[in-house]
DNA sequence: CCAAAAGTGTTCAGTATACACCCATGA
DNA sequence: TCATGGGTGTATACTGAACACTTTTGG
């Protein structure tokens, strides 16, 4: 038998709240040692034969406490690999992101941070999450699986604007997302308007994706 | 102890040919079973505590027979995880490129095939052959570390046509190329000329990096 | 009526694409 | 001098960013 790496799954957990108007990670403390108590990304060891995405959906569920059908999507990002990044010995980690639906949220749920201000973590989780951050901002709009799994089957213009924020940093005009998302394949600004935020504006659009 | 995944590097050497004018793919025929004696991608298992790249490096070295020197620059691609692609058992396999240097060649180098016109290799190689091919093209112009593995520390703007013709397929026009390689930070035009191409026509510029 | 926020229309810069024409070489 | 093929200049379309102005809500 060939003594061969180890590979751990990490998953980046997000999900949009509609309430604080920002794009959440999902986080929980380390139950066993290394570093038991302190923070990380929700990780498992892959298993024999486990597919990429069955590990990341376990990792969700039995890190972060979520139910499997509050899982919208998931899709791989990339593997690092430093020997050192484990004190158990080498161990490789693929990271992948999974969106939830907060909607299908039970209570007693993870720990949820801004993907903007992300407290230290176990591992060297910070600078994974720090390295996909603009691969994340690179799907938005571009990977309709994660677009669409982050923001749901409709959402308003408002919350659109919101989520491109937390994952640029930069608030786009909603005039040219409007434009953007009306070229969208697969997407249609419906005839409804939502209710006005609580400062008052104009109702925005309700978007739905066709599918 | 954890029985494991077991994790395998495939790499995508490539090698532009200015004799052919395209770019190659470095394969060899399996010494061992499964699919001994047929053409595959240069891959080994993972080492516990090895690196990706410099796993990827010894794949080529030793199942291409490649001096280590003659690799130019090599990076990551995807990972793919169907369980059924090795028949031994559930193999991850991470595909990387490595750009080959030609002028560092000894005699007796592995079968060059050109990437328009991969013959049928085992295990699923055709697959990550395919899959890998957009982003290769993602690559050119976008990746320094890349592009300048391929075209070497000089080319001329022929060379370069022919490499974005390889790669994606459509021949861009030559000026147009030309104002995009100047935009490039990193790459300059020297005042020099190579000779013309055996057809005649005129004389390419030769491109520089700066370091 | 005022503040807030989305939507419409328009402008402008940058980029990509296409092509007519010029230039330097080999034969 | 002709074929070949890179180089120069230019025209057109598309894209993104920016902003004036309008519309629709809450207070």
């Amino acid at each position: 038998m060939i003594e061969s790496t180890l590979v751990s799954v990490d998953v980046l957990a997000l999900r949009f709240d509609p309430t604080t108007r920002a794009v959440l990670l999902g986080i929980a403390p380390r139950a066993h040692e290394p570093f038991a108590g302190e923070l990380a990304l929700p990780g498992v060891l892959l298993g024999k034969g486990e597919r990429l995405r069955d590990a990341a959906h376990r990792a969700v569920t039995d890190k972060l406490g979520i139910p499997e059908t509050a899982i919208s999507a998931s899709g791989q990002l990339t593997t690092f690999d430093e020997p050192s990044r484990d004190p158990r010995g080498p161990t490789l980690s693929i990271a992948l992101w999974a969106t939830i639906d907060p909607t299908h949220l039970t209570g007693g749920g993870p720990t949820w941070t801004p993907l903007a201000d992300v407290p230290p973590l176990a591992f060297d989780h910070n600078r994974i999450v720090d390295d996909c951050r603009p691969i994340l901002a690179g799907h938005l709009w571009r990977d309709t699986t994660f677009t669409a799994g982050l923001l749901g089957r409709e959402f308003t213009t408002a919350q659109a604007l919101d989520v491109t924020e937390s994952l640029t940093g930069e608030r786009p005009y909603p005039a040219n997302l409007g434009r953007t998302m009306e070229r969208l394949p697969g997407l249609e600004r419906t005839a409804h308007h939502a209710a006005a935020l609580p400062q008052g504006g104009r109702p925005p659009s309700v978007w739905r994706w066709v599918t």
